[in-house]
DNA sequence: CGACATCTTGACTGCGTTCAAACATGGTGG
DNA sequence: CCACCATGTTTGAACGCAGTCAAGATGTCG
């Protein structure tokens, strides 16, 4: 179960992420209703969005926000980091479940209160709106990404959403001369299931843009990317065979000589 | 260019969407500032939401809500019907253009009117935030469909969403005895687009499930679903799932007629 | 050190992309 | 009214990517 531990000693970081717009009183009344859960890799955070009985706010780690089917299994439609919301509870008849992908902190507000002060503070409000509409802006990023018919394409895009997204989530992505280095949070069943494929295939995509010089695998889950901008060029253009192989015949060209 | 026309006429249409909650003064001011334009299909409605000067409202047609990627080219991730908001604005710095793939009118807000309204009514602004709670569903509805690795299941999945996103929509779908009419609001070439794959695979798919007798191709862009459940059995049969809220909306069809 | 989980690699098959051409449909002008 | 072209859809053939199953490699923890 989750460890809990009282009130808002973590006020600063709820500030600083989706609640940095409010007004100093309502920001100490969320501060008092505040509650800090831990949670460790794997465990349930809520299992429908509905029935939580509170609202949330990340303060560190990842969770995977997944829908469940009518067969029972579950879908990865988005992945939650530190600094957003969870639970808003507007998603309609959604039926989500929340799960920790890692180690996981989160700031947890009781629902009802947290609802009775959205009435009463406006610019909450607005922080709730403003909330969800990032979200809405994140899974549109997803559709694109998913629209991509080839594998490495998905991937490509999934490193640049990533470089993008978590900027300064300095755990996940690090800054080196070589290029950036990306933590991937999730495992490779998960990212084959978010990006609608198998893992076998991420692996063998993932180590054909490490063998184009693009990227490299330091460890699974710790990917260097070297070249930002082939990058891009993969997850925009399926043609980048044509590149690869140009780029074969230069090298190979050079060697030769 | 659109074609505008004055005032509120068809408020009562507007009370019937995405404003249905609210309170009749706002709905009178609403109503006030209102003006409908028609736009005929292929038009550009908006190019980025941003710049648009109104938030509008779909009163009839279907409009692509389409992003604008970095080289220029266009991803559809969503489209538009009526009952629909456009130009929220929320959308942090999301770069959209809308154009209508039919002929379309929408009742239009002047932008800074509109605004100033949502401040002074907590229901309209409840409204919008409903509004793109919804379309954040939606979204993740299409992030399911498009998880499917085999295009014959996203197809059907497809088909199975506008079944229950536009069930009260009788110029696109119509319940006949034999099953239910479904007219696909957008051209293959849009349909591939968005699907994440070519014209030709889903023409391919779509003559199979045709084969099968599932469905009938009374026209390339009508098609009549015989048998609901095999449709939802070829979606989520292959593999990947299925969409949760299908499953509801079967039951809902079967019960409603 | 061995048992387990995760990731990687290999070989094979099939689906879907690709390129190309035939087929409908609608609008235009002779 | 029909020939004609433009647009969009369908069909055909060939190739290649990715899914599948199976085995090997790597890392982790008791």
């Amino acid at each position: 179960m989750a460890i809990e531990t009282h009130k808002g000693i973590r006020l600063g970081l709820v500030g600083s992420t989706a609640f940095s717009q409010i007004c100093p009183e309502t920001r100490d009344a969320l501060d008092a209703m505040c509650r800090v859960k831990s949670y460790r890799a794997g465990q349930t955070v809520a299992h429908t969005q509905e029935k939580s009985e509170f609202i949330g706010c990340v303060l560190s780690g990842v969770l995977r926000m997944q829908k469940t089917l009518a067969d029972g299994r579950e879908h990865i439609v988005g992945l939650l980091v530190e600094g957003d919301m969870l639970g808003g509870g507007f998603d309609g008849p959604a039926d989500f479940s929340i799960e920790s992908a890692t180690d996981a902190e989160l700031c947890a507000f009781p629902r009802t209160e947290f609802e009775a002060l959205v009435t009463l503070s406006p610019d909450l409000e607005r922080a709730v709106l403003l909330n969800i509409a990032n979200e809405l802006d994140r899974a549109r990023d997803w559709l694109i990404i998913l629209s991509n018919q080839r594998i490495a394409g998905r991937i490509a895009g999934f490193l640049l959403l990533m470089c993008s997204r978590f900027r300064d989530i300095d755990h996940i992505l690090q800054r080196r001369p070589e290029g950036i280095e990306v933590k991937i949070p999730i495992s490779r069943i998960d990212l084959a299931h978010l990006l609608g494929t198998r893992p076998e295939s991420i692996s063998r995509s993932l180590h054909s843009l490490s063998d184009q010089g693009v990227i490299d695998i330091r460890e699974p889950d710790r990917i260097l990317i070297r070249d930002t901008k082939a990058l891009a060029y993969a997850a925009d253009e399926d043609e980048i065979e044509a590149v690869a192989t140009l780029q074969d015949l230069l090298k190979n060209i050079r060697l030769e000589r």
